[in-house]
DNA sequence: CGCTAATCTGGAACAAGTTTCAGACTGGTG
DNA sequence: CACCAGTCTGAAACTTGTTCCAGATTAGCG
């Protein structure tokens, strides 16, 4: 039983060199349109002809658009992520940490909104078909979080506390990139739902 | 200039009685299509077909499909705003009765999820197009927040962590509906995020 | 090399949101 | 009543995501 449980997941037999190539090339010329004009701007005939594939091809990498974004939003957090390995936060205690780390994320994603748009349009527009590759995405937020909070093995109310930061962090950017919410205003509320974290040092308590 | 606003905020001149009924009537029809399979089963032309109404002037009431479950939306929550009214939660802290409040909302979302489909994901979809509507819906949320903490007249701080909640409320709706988190989790979140609101009961402090 | 299965291409076709428009209808006004 | 402006209808057209397919190309294999 077990045993299947890891292949049925990574369905994908293992892409040849050209075939890496191709995906990497549709990610590229997804994320330029994106740069462009938002989740919009990225149209699947377009992305098609800047990666130099053809539609159907462009639909046998990616099913459809969504999945599409959601996986240049992986490709884009596991650069964050190896950035933060590099340069980890240096707060005190893991409240501190943990919205360093959403702060230095919200400000790359400022530097691109409609980069940032697109992306994360995608990923709460996701819908059922789509769980599995958000769940990656979902997966690794988690993982910076916890790293930036220095646990290894967290309690239930901890990864609780994880689910509320996320979900925070996702619909304030959602707010901030529909100009409801202004920068100022995510700022705040990325310091607020790390409260919930709790002041204490880490190792303390 | 503060003269104009209120009316340049609502540019619509008010709506005949046969107006009225036809944008009832449209709501009603959206509704019923939502309930049959959420955000896609919503096809303009059956809205229109339902509600009796040419196909243009269904866009004349709702300029999109994600304004018209927005004015869903909005709708709902109105319904809910009055049901609260005739029985209050009646929790001694105002961080239970914000978490009862929102509980309840929550069951009766799930009575029908396709319904609740259809309208948080227009909601989460929404662009600058639709803010003004989205905004109205936030507005709502947030007095219905407010009635159950027992603050009129909230702080920043206060308001920053009502935004939070709401900010859970929506992304944790969203996880539910893709089937990526159980309703034992988001009832789980809900509580977690309450917690910002401290522990102490209305009027001490 | 030659064979076979899988993949890729170009392009048509389909689906659903949105726009447009000419003509019919309605409500208020002189 | 006659008229005007605004509204509604019915239908076609346009856009963009998605599907489908027949033929060309490629990859792995004997």
């Amino acid at each position: 039983m077990g045993r299947m449980t890891a292949e049925a997941r990574r369905a994908e037999p293992p892409l040849t060199e050209r075939q890496e190539a191709r995906r990497r090339r549709i990610l590229r010329a997804a994320a330029q349109l994106a740069c462009r004009g938002g989740f919009e701007a990225v149209q699947m005939r377009e992305v098609a002809e800047a990666a130099g594939v053809a539609l159907g091809t462009l639909y046998r990498y990616f099913p459809s658009k969504i999945h599409l974004l959601v996986a240049l939003m992986e490709d884009q957090l596991q650069d964050l992520r190896r950035a933060l390995r590099r340069h980890p936060p240096t707060g005190d205690d893991a409240a501190g940490r943990v919205a360093e780390t959403l702060m230095r994320a919200f400000r790359a994603l400022q530097r691109d909104p409609h980069l940032a748009d697109a992306m994360v349009r995608a990923l709460t527009f996701a819908d059922r078909g789509a769980s599995a590759e958000v769940e990656a995405v979902s997966r690794l937020t988690t993982k910076i979080v916890l790293d930036a909070m220095g646990l290894a093995e967290p309690t239930q109310e901890q990864l609780s506390v994880v689910r509320v930061i996320e979900h925070t962090w996702h619909s304030a950017l959602i707010t901030w990139l529909s100009g409801r919410e202004s920068i100022a205003q995510v700022g705040r509320d990325i310091e607020t739902v790390c409260g919930l974290i709790g002041p204490r040092p880490a190792g303390t308590g």
